[in-house]
DNA sequence: TTGACATATTCCGTAATGGGAATATAATCC
DNA sequence: GGATTATATTCCCATTACGGAATATGTCAA
């Protein structure tokens, strides 16, 4: 009963490494046909042609004919929910952002209460909250 | 063969809501017991304990025994993959992280520069999750 | 039309998934 | 020791996943 299949699942159509391979692909090249897809991973177009059905399936990628070939290009749209999963846990990477942000709010902090500021921040009057 | 699994490979094994569940469990307390899990999601304990099972072996989460319970603890680190991957594609999303930075690196020039001080410092900007 | 090309779909076989129920292991308490 | 609690494991079953081969659909060109 409605385990997460892959053909709904944006997190199940991503579990496949050849369809992500699929989306770097495509974030890369703005649109592809199926056949430069093909050609780029080496891989029999019918099964190609499979994961882009997938990936049709669940909005990770949109198509349009042109001529005779069907171009696909991304939809970044559809990923968000993996980003906003896991940048859930970012903080614990260690990552540029969260230094950047840390200095910033310590430096909010002691422009908010300048009294226990130990170190001598130049400047800054402090501001009234809006 | 060797097709991904879900015993071998990040992406697999986080194509599971339960298994994401249980991760973001995990990352919000510090450490849990397999009872505190169950109780939490509801769900019966051999299948709590068979997710874990897959985490452990992908090396997601790591166990302790203590006294006749297993506490179980999340390891970050195996999870980078995902955040590395999806990251790529964060530039599409116009992600806050540009704003952040920009305006951290106004900051910094303007403390650099003092003379020429104006900024409004808008210290205090709480961003809840949206 | 016929034929070449580009892509999608179907059928098949094998392997893996996840849940349920029952059972096994292990630690704790009497 | 035996009983109880906490967790893991096994067996079974229905479902799904993926690749391969063959075939179907669609489009252009002459």
């Amino acid at each position: 009963m409605a385990r997460s299949s892959a053909a709904s699942d944006v997190f199940s159509a991503i579990a496949e490494p050849r369809r992500r391979q699929i989306i770097d692909l495509l974030s890369r090249k703005r649109s592809l046909a199926v056949g430069a897809i093909v050609l780029s991973l080496g891989l029999p177009q019918p099964v190609v042609s499979k994961h882009l059905g997938v990936l049709r399936e669940v909005g990770i990628v949109s198509v349009s004919k042109q001529g005779q070939r069907r171009v696909y290009e991304l939809n970044h749209d559809q990923l968000r929910p993996v980003y906003d999963w896991i940048k859930t846990l970012e903080r614990h990477w260690d990552h540029q952002l969260d230094r950047i942000r840390e200095r910033a709010e310590r430096r909010a902090r002691a422009a908010a209460a300048p009294e226990q500021a130990k170190s001598p921040a130049q400047a800054t009057h402090k501001k009234g909250t809006p």
